[in-house]
DNA sequence: GATGAATGAGTATTCATTCAT
DNA sequence: AATGAATGAATACTCATTCAT
């Protein structure tokens, strides 16, 4: 079980501390019996809390979900954003910000599979941690890099793309092996030809880290 | 609401009826409800039935989900062989069966939405339903067809695409360019040129389309 | 405990003794505890049944409340009707349906102060069981055995006098004397003179009673 | 919402004041919500408090109620002997603090509203307020005014008369017919013929306002 | 086989009450 | 005194499952 989020707020107020906890807690349910069989009961009593505390904090089990997978992708996005500062080159960003977040994903197993989770089960929850792979994407068509038209559906299959990737290396263990194949399928379906891929994944990884 | 397989089974005896109507109504139901807001009693009234009756054909809902979800991919399968019989090059086998089943998928938006839903919240159940995507895969590898190394992992992110395309002509409606977009993505993962893609693309839909 | 209706449904089907089962339950539940401290577990408890059974036969406790109401003032008023067949004289009709329906409530218990109280909390519940008052007051008032004028507001001060009388008859046991003061003031509210009050209940009672 | 406490209290302690206002605010939400619909916390709240603040001041809603209860009928009471101070005629002063106790209570609706529900749902809270009709009567008796024996059913009588009364001008707006109509009853109550009650409650209007 | 009433365990939700700040 | 977060018992409601008809 991740206390990130106890962590992250263990000098605050007792109110945000309870509600690190819950979102600790819901995270860690739902990586371990998914989305649907969660109760409000279940996810208080493993943050250590009796189940009338949840509704000190949220309305419903939808909201606290909503709120963890939030807290998540912030948590992701803020990580990516660090990693890519001043690089100029679309795919570049495109290649690292991708490596960053399946790293987090991967390392944190509960994180991953609740970002997979939410993809799948509340797509509308999820939208905003694909807007920083829309912006790289439409840099890189400008920088002339991308030869296929990037449509809205593109960009969704890159997504599931990277997402299964993540599953997969989480069902199992870290391999350098699938998170190259990753790579290459996303840069495959920007057109980009897979030998010519491959070498672009070598040389960003060793200019940027 | 979809009365497929009690059509099919019209003239088999009432037992056999009965399990029809089970299943057209579990299909209708995940369809309209997802696979976990569904209940016993909710299938059985919709199909007509005492709740009681449910339990002299299934022991539970599962169990009635995985028949449901096999029985769509049997008739689905058994299209697939019908339409690419006699035919012999590996990607065109490939490109007309991920065709007939996209068609099917969204032609029976129930049908389409239970797969795509299956595959996502038991992967366990729909293996079965790739099998066909594999053989003809390594016929076409074999005809040195397919540039690169075909991985399982190459495999499900072929799947993930299809899926992905049904779901989005489910929502959208049915439009041509992206179930196009959906068989070029395919070619371009198996590490063919886009352009090459939609050349060949078009020739198999000419031929035998 | 009354089994007033679960023994009138001995004969009928299973369905309808459990619903009897309910309604004699939840009239004695709220006569001991009020319309307000009444849980669904108790009535179904009290009722012999598990919690659950009471949603096969009612939606909320309202509903149940509501009919067992009903049920209570077509009981009575059946009863009364049977009492006044053949009497012409409105006022005497009034004495003798007041009279009976007195006579009920206080005999069993339960019925006044279910009765009483669904005046005071559910005055949408109890209206119909006033038409038979005003019937009667109509007839009266053509005979021309009514002194004063009709209206709305005494024909409620005449029900709220009624079930004072029950309600202290219940409190304190039956006396005669509360009777008939009861009776008197009724007669006094429609503007006849006590002396003449007394008499002519005396007379009614002694001509029918 | 009335303020009528509160204000009553404005240059009192501290907590003199935050007593008001939960009392002003109970009156509001049980005439809102009636008598089984309040928490502490919606007590509490709605008078700018927290919830945990209800236990400085009082044990249970029960004592707060009563003692709300208690408050309105001290403020009425209070009212009405200044406006009998000096009238000596027993019935006069009857009429007249019913008519002073009726203005209150539909005046101020909040009160009118908890008080009728007091006398139904609380008789024991309630008692002290119809000491002031018993002694009226009682004079009214000695001075021969009353033509029929005073009993406490009578008395009973009366009282519900008035504050059915009192909840039709509430819910009707308030109308010189129903006020009339009420005191008229409670005198033909009292044995007195109609037309003779109808003058006296106008000669006492207009000897004493 | 089919029916549908009854069951009771499981879950959500409310709310009086406590207590550290 | 006042605050408001935390508590957990009480209650409503759902639903898979059983079983007599």
């Amino acid at each position: 079980m991740s206390y990130y989020f106890r962590n992250k707020t263990l000098k605050s107020k007792k109110r945000e501390r309870t509600r690190s906890a819950l979102i600790d807690s819901a995270i860690s349910e739902i990586a371990v019996n998914g989305f649907n069989n969660l109760s409000i009961k279940e996810v208080a009593q493993s943050a250590g809390l009796a189940n009338g505390t949840f509704y000190n904090h949220f309305d419903t089990l939808d909201e606290l979900i909503k709120q963890a997978v939030a807290a998540v992708a912030r948590e992701i996005v803020e990580d990516i954003a660090i990693s890519i500062t001043g690089i100029n080159n679309g795919l570049e960003r495109m290649i690292l910000s991708t490596e960053k977040a399946i790293q987090k994903l991967v390392a944190e197993p509960e994180w991953g599979t609740i970002f997979v989770g939410a993809w799948h089960n509340f797509p509308e929850h999820s939208q905003d941690a694909i807007r920083f792979l829309q912006a790289d994407l439409r840099k890189a068509k400008r920088q002339k890099l991308v030869p296929v038209k990037v449509t809205r559906l593109l960009e969704d299959q890159i997504v599931t793309v990277i997402l299964l990737g993540v599953a997969t290396l989480i069902r199992q263990g870290d391999k350098t092996k699938i998170r190259l194949e990753t790579h290459v399928a996303i840069l495959k379906l920007l057109g980009i030809d897979p030998e010519r891929a491959a070498e672009l994944i070598q040389s960003t990884f060793s200019k940027h880290g």
